[in-house]
DNA sequence: CGAGAGTATAACCACATAGTCATGTATCAT
DNA sequence: ATGATACATGACTATGTGGTTATACTCTCG
C-alpha cells in the first residue's frame, strides 16, 4: 500500500466542479503550440497582429483568432495605435506555468535519458 | 509605446519547436476536466480504476483511456495489485501548475468582481 | 479447467476546433 | 471621397478526440 500522504501541508478541499472547468480551460488554452509561441513573442515586449503573422509564419486570421482565445482568457490585453492593434502580456504568471512544465519535463526526459543509457548495456553483459 | 522589460531576469532564448509541442502537449494533457479530476482523486492517495470509476462517476473504459494519456505524459504511475490496477501521482508539481492556475484565477475574478461592483453604482449618479 | 472480477482495447459516433478563404470593418493618407 | 492598410469575422473543411458500446485480456479463486 502506497497510501502516502494524506494531504499535503496546505488543504486541498477538492475543487467544484465549476472550479475545476475554469482551471482545464486555462490549461486547454496553453494547450495549443502556436498560443504558446504568440505568448513567447510577446515576452518580449507588445507586437501588433501583422508582426505576429510575420515572426510566427502563420495567416493573418488564424493568428487573431487566437489572439481572441488568449485574450478572452485574460493572458493578453491590446492596444489600439491607429489601424494597428499591439497586443501585450496581461497575466505575466503564464511564464511561470511554462517554466515549471519545462522544468517537469526536463527531468522526465533526463530519467528516460538515464533509462536509455542503462538499456544501452544490454542484459548479457550485466553481472546481476 | 509599451516596450516594457527586454527580457526578464533569466534569459529566455525562445525554445525550439519541439520543445514548444512537448510544452503545449503537457498543457492539453491537463486541459481536460475529467482529468484535472482524476488527478486531484490521487492526490489523497493512490487508488484502482473501479475505485475512480465510482468517485468521478464515468464509465470504466472512459476512465481507463484518460489514464493511459495520464500515464503517457508521465503525470500518473501505476501499480498491479492482483486483477487491480492501482495509479498514483508520478509527478506531483503537478498540483503546483494547478495552484498557480487558480491563483492566477482568482486575481482574475477578483478584477472581475470589482468591475462589476464599480459598474453597479451606474454611470449618472456618478460625480465626475 | 471454468467462472467471475478488474482492466484494456477496438470500433464507432458526435462534437469541438484549428486552419483556410473570402469578405467586412475601421483607420489613415492623399 | 478614394484607396490602402490593418485587423476582425463568417463560412467551410479537415482533423482530433471525448464518450459509449462491445469485446478481449488477465488475474484469482473454486
Amino acid at each position: 500500500m502506497y497510501h502516502s500522504r494524506m494531504t499535503r501541508g496546505r488543504k486541498h478541499p477538492s475543487l467544484s466542479a465549476e472550479a475545476v472547468d475554469l482551471v482545464a480551460n486555462r490549461f486547454k488554452v496553453l494547450g495549443e503550440p502556436i498560443r504558446i509561441r504568440i505568448l513567447q513573442e510577446l515576452q518580449s515586449g507588445e507586437k501588433n497582429v501583422t508582426q505576429l503573422v510575420e515572426s510566427i509564419g502563420s495567416t493573418q486570421p488564424n493568428i487573431s483568432k487566437h489572439l481572441r482565445i488568449l485574450q478572452e482568457s485574460g493572458l493578453i490585453g491590446r492596444r489600439q495605435a491607429g489601424t494597428a492593434v499591439y497586443c501585450y502580456i496581461a497575466d505575466p504568471t503564464v511564464f511561470d506555468l511554462c517554466d515549471a512544465v519545462c522544468a517537469s519535463l526536463e527531468t522526465r526526459l533526463q530519467d528516460a535519458g538515464r533509462l536509455a543509457a542503462e538499456l544501452s548495456g544490454g542484459i548479457s553483459r550485466r553481472r546481476s
